[in-house]
DNA sequence: AAATAACTCTTTACACCGCACAACGTTATG
DNA sequence: CATAACGTTGTGCGGTGTAAAGAGTTATTT
């Protein structure tokens, strides 16, 4: 494995899976199981026990076929993540009907605030080097309707793509802290609360002459950690953005006028 | 493996390996090899070849040492990642000297590129959840810089963490697409060109209908991707955000005067 | 000085992984 | 009815993290 890269195969054998787009073989035996079933499966596994715990021969398994079977379906298991990928974006492929009725602001809070939901659903998404993006049906889709929180409010085209690149990137920086909660307490079994327990005597023991402001500021062993909750965070990170963009909004009304 | 959650084990323990304060046995041979030369060996081959190409074998083997007697060393592969983290963390430690004299707008920007830099170098650092902090020296000595460029601006201590986390998730959220490129490219054997004339006829084919927007704001199939720069992206997002938090501050300044 | 405890290092082994390859069975076409 | 094209399956290879057990080394205790 190259880590997860889908494209070392044929990328056009990738989209023709993505777009349903498979030349119907004319003979030979019926398939067993249908490609979305694995993927859906896959996407099952991923969500209840993170991208780790999806093997080939695990998804062959809970489709009921035999671990090389999977491979008649998908070159390999880089195929199977874009797969995953744009299953995934399905939902959130329509705007919701008051769309037009909401100012810009609001609409890209929705997306936002959508986005950031999409990934605590599925937090193994963050886990995957964002690559060549997946030019799945799905995830078109959802790139348009966040295109559309931004569609005639002043912007050029160019400045679009940036304000929504701007607002899937905070997003995505933003949630990897709200993910890592479940992810860890499951993984070590630990709360929290009992990490913290644990580690204190240590950190007492630490001098903390070098480490001024950060003392100050919080607690210093839990600074990023204990002043946190992630989506506060978030809220004050995209505030700031909106308010930067209302800013470059007005500038540009002005210039014009 | 769990993905690469330290914890399981005893927290304590990995503080102590970070913080060299393992008590001196007294008993039994001398160590072949100090834990930094297995910590860095796993960073050189991290830096090179990604995280996945970071083995216990292949580590043990790149300091000459047999494949278990690295648990001599280190607890389990979850505690040298996080060495690997702090490890990696040590330079940036210290701010440049004519820090005081910038502005506030400056010294941020400056953490701001040094990071980004830094993710570039280290890729493989975007790879993992974010999880429980790393309460390493080095880690908290970067911090420390990254709070000093907002200190004594006018914030609170709960909003120079937030401006400072906001600053540090806007360079993970844009770096990320990055950092993709170098990783791909060496991945898959593939250009970003080559990759793109491969589709391109593939792409002719669809419908474009369902997505007027994307089809008009950028060529549709690259949209995210071919709109390109990605340090283009984080200088729009960071440009916005330094704005809001300019916003923020003579709003805060206007209510106290 | 001898015994012992504590430590490092090594070998072996297990259960897993992605997937190449070859064999076999099934189906539509010539 | 032969054949080509396809789906499925079993075997096997080289990799993974790490548990377990043993061998060798050193400082402490007796």
């Amino acid at each position: 494995m190259g880590q997860d890269i889908a494209g070392r195969g044929d990328p056009v054998k990738l989209l023709e899976l993505l777009w349903g787009r498979d030349k119907a073989p004319r003979r030979g035996p019926k398939p067993k199981i249908a490609l979305e079933q694995i993927v859906q499966a896959a996407v099952d596994i991923a969500d209840a026990e993170g991208i780790e715990a999806v093997s080939t021969r695990r998804v062959a398994d809970a489709v009921g076929i035999s671990p090389m079977s999977f491979y008649t379906h998908v070159p390999s298991k880089a195929e199977l993540h874009d797969l995953m990928l744009d299953h995934i974006a399905a939902p959130g492929k329509e705007a919701p009907p008051d769309w037009p009725q909401m100012d810009w602001r609001a609409r890209m809070t929705l997306v936002a605030e959508a986005m950031w939901g999409f990934y605590l659903q599925h937090p193994w998404v963050l886990q995957f080097q964002t690559h060549r993006p997946v030019l799945g049906p799905n995830t078109l889709a959802a790139y348009e309707v966040a295109l559309g929180s931004v569609e005639g409010i002043g912007l050029d085209d160019l400045e679009m793509d940036l304000a929504v690149t701007a607002l899937m990137d905070i997003v995505v920086g933003t949630v990897r802290n709200a993910a890592r909660e479940k992810t860890v307490r499951d993984a070590t079994g630990m709360s929290d609360d009992e990490w913290w327990r644990r580690i204190e005597p240590f950190l007492e023991t630490i001098d903390y002459a070098p480490y001024p402001i950060s003392s100050r500021v919080g607690p210093v062993a839990g600074a990023e950690y204990g002043a946190g909750d992630p989506h506060r965070a978030f809220k004050f990170a995209f505030e700031r953005f909106l308010d930067g963009m209302e800013l470059m909004l007005e500038r540009k009304a002005g210039r014009k006028a």
